[in-house]
DNA sequence: GCGACAG
DNA sequence: ATCTTGTCGC
């Protein structure tokens, strides 16, 4: 029974979730609040997290969410937990959040519960955080919530507060050289809002990074740096992968039988070419030569002073959070 | 009708 | 997000 598409949100409830974007950005700390993001080499950085959600295609509520965490920095999983959901609210540009952010506070609190010395120390969202219209995407939204450093990545460039995808703009991404070039997104009000990042030497299209909380910009960019051993940093292409995975074991017996065939001979198409190359064609890193020769508190008052997100007693500060689940619900027309 | 559109 | 085909490079 694949639900179809939930609609667009009536205006009242779009307000609501405005509201709550501005609420919860009062409580955005982006700046340096750990040790480990000064240092030149990231010393003391062990353990970084990267989420996704995947979908089921021709279902647009059933979705896998994954969370995975590898060590720093070998880059290598130490933790991955795939789960399906039910999503119950629908993609509404400027607030993806709702749709995803309840599921992915979930999966941190259980792996809390589960392997809490495996709580990464921040983490990779695919997505935006300050590069947003209410300058609160769901990196922020994630970080604030869990109380975790955090940081946005997304693939495409959004474009509020002034930027645009003009000529300038494809002009200054023709300009960058060598895998690790960036440049500045400076918004309409003059604030740097992120850093568009040459990730990969063969890669036409740069990740737009920006602050999810607690962590500076040139942080942010250098920790996604030095993640990035294809397009896209490891612990987002890693839940990615595995997200999809998960949802090929899991209905690939089932699922839409009449795509399933083509599943198949893309399948076989792949394992015919397994070692890929080092480029990702033409900006996606989606390719199936892309497999990695691997298969597979209050903050109210934020305060100047380091803390660490590794201690565990900040986590309580999570469950703390209100996740008030009717936000996170679309109301759709009666 | 046209442009926008993170995932 | 997801789907698609071909193409380049090692």
């Amino acid at each position: 029974m694949a639900r179809e598409g939930a609609e667009r949100p009536p205006e009242e409830t779009l307000s609501l979730w405005k509201r709550e974007q501005a609420r919860l950005k009062a409580r955005v700390v982006d700046w340096d609040t750990e040790a480990w993001q000064r240092d030149p080499d990231f010393s003391g950085l062990q353990r970084v997290g990267g989420v996704d959600v995947s979908f089921v295609e021709g279902d647009s509520v059933s979705a896998c969410v994954s969370l995975v965490v590898l060590s720093y920095p070998e880059l290598e999983v130490v933790y991955e937990e795939c789960r399906m959901v039910t999503l119950t609210a629908p993609y509404v540009s400027g607030f993806l959040a709702f749709r995803e952010v309840p599921f992915l506070v979930e999966a941190v609190q259980r792996l809390q519960e589960k392997e809490p010395d495996l709580m990464p120390q921040v983490l990779l969202v695919d997505g935006n955080g300050v590069l947003h219209h209410q300058g609160f995407g769901v990196a922020c939204h994630l970080g604030v919530l869990t109380d975790l450093p955090s940081v946005g990545v997304a693939k495409k460039l959004l474009q509020v507060d002034g930027l645009e995808k003009s000529d300038l703009h494809k002009e200054k991404i023709r300009l960058l050289r060598a895998g690790e070039d960036t440049f500045p997104l400076v918004g309409g009000s003059g604030v740097v809002l992120g850093m568009a990042l040459k990730s990969h030497d063969h890669s036409t299209n740069p990740l737009y990074v920006s602050v999810g909380h607690r962590i500076s910009l040139e942080a942010a960019v250098r920790l996604t740096r030095a993640c990035c051993r294809f397009r896209t940093p490891e612990p987002v292409r890693q839940a990615d992968i595995r997200s999809r995975e998960y949802i090929r074991r899991t209905l690939g017996s089932h699922g839409p039988p009449a795509l399933r065939q083509e599943r198949i001979q893309k399948a076989q198409r792949s394992e015919a070419c397994p070692r890929g190359g080092l480029g990702e064609p033409e900006g996606e890193d989606r390719s199936p030569q892309d497999h990695s020769p691997d298969p597979g508190a209050e903050l109210d008052e934020p305060s100047e002073a380091p803390r660490d997100s590794g201690n565990l007693k900040n986590r309580a500060v999570m469950m703390s959070v209100s996740t008030d689940q009717s936000l996170y619900r679309a109301k759709n027309t009666p």
